[in-house]
DNA sequence: CTGTTAGCGCGTTCAT
DNA sequence: ATGAACGCGCTAACAG
């Protein structure tokens, strides 16, 4: 520690060239005669000078690093996101900034305005509470946003995600198929759009099309935790429904082993189809059937966009609807 | 977008006072007269104004973000620790840069150089690779790094973790007493030393202690995949093994599969114990006996050491050792 | 192809 | 209590 750094001033020097010319070989601009460059790199390697990026940053207006909010990083399916876009932001070179929201509209809100104080070059959203004022706050920010496993309802945003309505609605349809009419609706909090405009959307289509009428008692909210779903069990048991498509899988999990532990038998007394296809659809006993997204390509695809983005690069499509698809596993026949 | 961006010298004019003293109000200087600090306070909500990180950093050679290297943020047991690094680092006001090593020593070691290159004020390793090369970065690195949730074998380092030797015995203890003498060892590589020279001491101890002579050919190697757990199951059974210590739980949940898939009774007919306590543990059927680790206080635990080192202040000691536990489920009898 | 000169936005002496 | 001036390390015109 505490050794001086070298700068690009020391390896000018120490070359007999401006820093300007350093500069260049270090950026790799064509326009340096092959000699100069070698003797250059030379000095580079002695001295073993690292590029200060922070004044770089400031000099250039650009930091190559963005800002990635996440829920919580402990969540299975935004992390694999997070891992999809980290690996794409590395092969273009550059740095993210990770920042746990707990979904929070207030933290979302300080932690963004705290990436662009970094000058961050851009940032991906992920979470499911795009309001009037985050999207304000995106429209004001001076770096391009864009949206990842989730939607914008208003659809203004840069977004990649797969169709929830037809995801939600295909699942809904096989429960039928198997002779269901009451299927229960199991998400988060109504309020979001993801969960009220496009998954519930997704259902009620289901059952318009088999003519079931639709009935809200068959409809359950709660947190995306294990024990969350433990318990709803018992709410479900008592309901009428005899099936149930739920939007997280740890909500499943729990509401699985609920569920098995009450005396239900999955998938004869009763058949689940989860929603995010993450590892512990495997996991559990009986496994999960599944819709499938490619969460790692949406983190990927989402940070392929904004590097084209910051690059002022236009985009081909503005929302970008990935392929889902259906795994049948062990908690339906 | 594109909004050019209001300075300190912007408020500096609008409020009629120099930069130097609207750097102080933004500092919280106390060297500045109520009714002028007012007053820029003012103008500075006026403007919007949000100084600017980078040019703060350059000036200050402090940027308040710390690296963070870890595996993989899908791994549930890292990611844990990363949950509590961010906010720690949150709480004294430090960005984290995340950056996914993969366990590769040369990936570790480029990811490092970019992390200081981008001039972070510390960083914190998670990972199991800490071989001599790494040691050396760290050394020269001009930023404090503390380990977490691994070993430094030489302790010269920081580190938070727990005591894996009496970890390890103590579970495969509980395995000898309830009389099994053909206990399996399944880790990850053992050329680790968290592998070899604690987790297979600690295994070794219990033996010992219990006059079980050791017999290698119940030591099992793996990749930390649920797949490769899997596959394991059947070169478990074909050992003499009745009971095995898993050092990750998502190998431990594989095997656990395979091997009731194969149709093997756990627990009554093999026991097992696995290591970190994931949520994995309570989703599994028969639920995870398994060694806990406090794991979102360590990444925090190693995040407030950091913060110490980067004020230069003393540590009370250079390694932590937390407290683990072992919970027993119904993987055990 | 190479060097000179300005900044980038802010923290920090050093005067006053 | 406040301001002037310099420098952090580098990029980016602009000359030549």
């Amino acid at each position: 520690m505490e050794k001086e750094s070298v700068t690009i001033y020391d390896v000018a020097r120490e070359a007999g060239v401006s820093m300007a010319t350093v500069s260049r070989v270090v950026n790799g601009n064509s326009n340096v005669k092959q000699v100069t460059k070698d003797k250059v790199q030379a000095v580079i390697e002695r001295l073993d000078y690292h590029p200060n990026a922070v004044a770089r940053g400031l000099a250039s207006k650009k930091t190559t690093t963005v800002g990635v909010i996440i829920p919580d990083v402990t969540d299975a399916y935004f992390s694999e996101l997070a891992r999809g876009i980290d690996d794409v932001a590395n092969m273009y070179h550059y740095n993210i900034i990770l920042a746990n929201s707990d979904e929070s509209g207030s933290k979302e809100l300080k932690v963004l305005e705290n990436l662009l104080a970094k000058q961050v070059d851009g940032v991906i959203y992920m979470g499911n509470g795009l309001n009037a004022e985050l999207r304000k706050a995106f429209r004001h920010a001076n770096a391009p946003v864009v949206i990842a496993g989730s939607v914008d309802d208003e659809e203004k945003h840069p977004a990649v995600n797969i169709d929830y309505v037809a995801a939600t609605c295909d699942a809904v349809n096989k429960l039928i198929r198997t002779g269901h009419d009451k299927v229960a609706f199991v998400s988060g909090d109504l309020k979001q759009p993801i969960n009220y405009k496009y998954r519930l959307k997704g259902y009620q289509k289901a059952l318009a099309e088999a003519n079931i009428t639709f009935d809200d008692s068959l409809i359950f909210t709660s947190e995306y935790f294990y024990a969350a779903g433990y318990e709803l069990a018992k709410k479900i048991q008592a309901s009428a429904a005899t099936a149930a498509i739920i939007s997280d899988d740890e909500l499943a999990a729990g509401l699985l082993n609920g569920l098995t532990d009450a005396g239900v038998n999955v998938p004869n007394d009763f058949e689940l189809i989860t929603a995010n296809n993450t590892k512990l659809t495997q996991i559990t006993r009986p496994e999960l059937t599944s819709i499938t997204q490619p969460m790692y390509d949406m983190g990927a695809v989402s940070m392929r966009m904004l590097t084209k983005l910051m690059n002022k690069e236009q985009l081909d499509q503005t929302t970008v609807v990935l392929p889902y698809g259906i795994i049948a596993r062990s908690s339906t026949k």
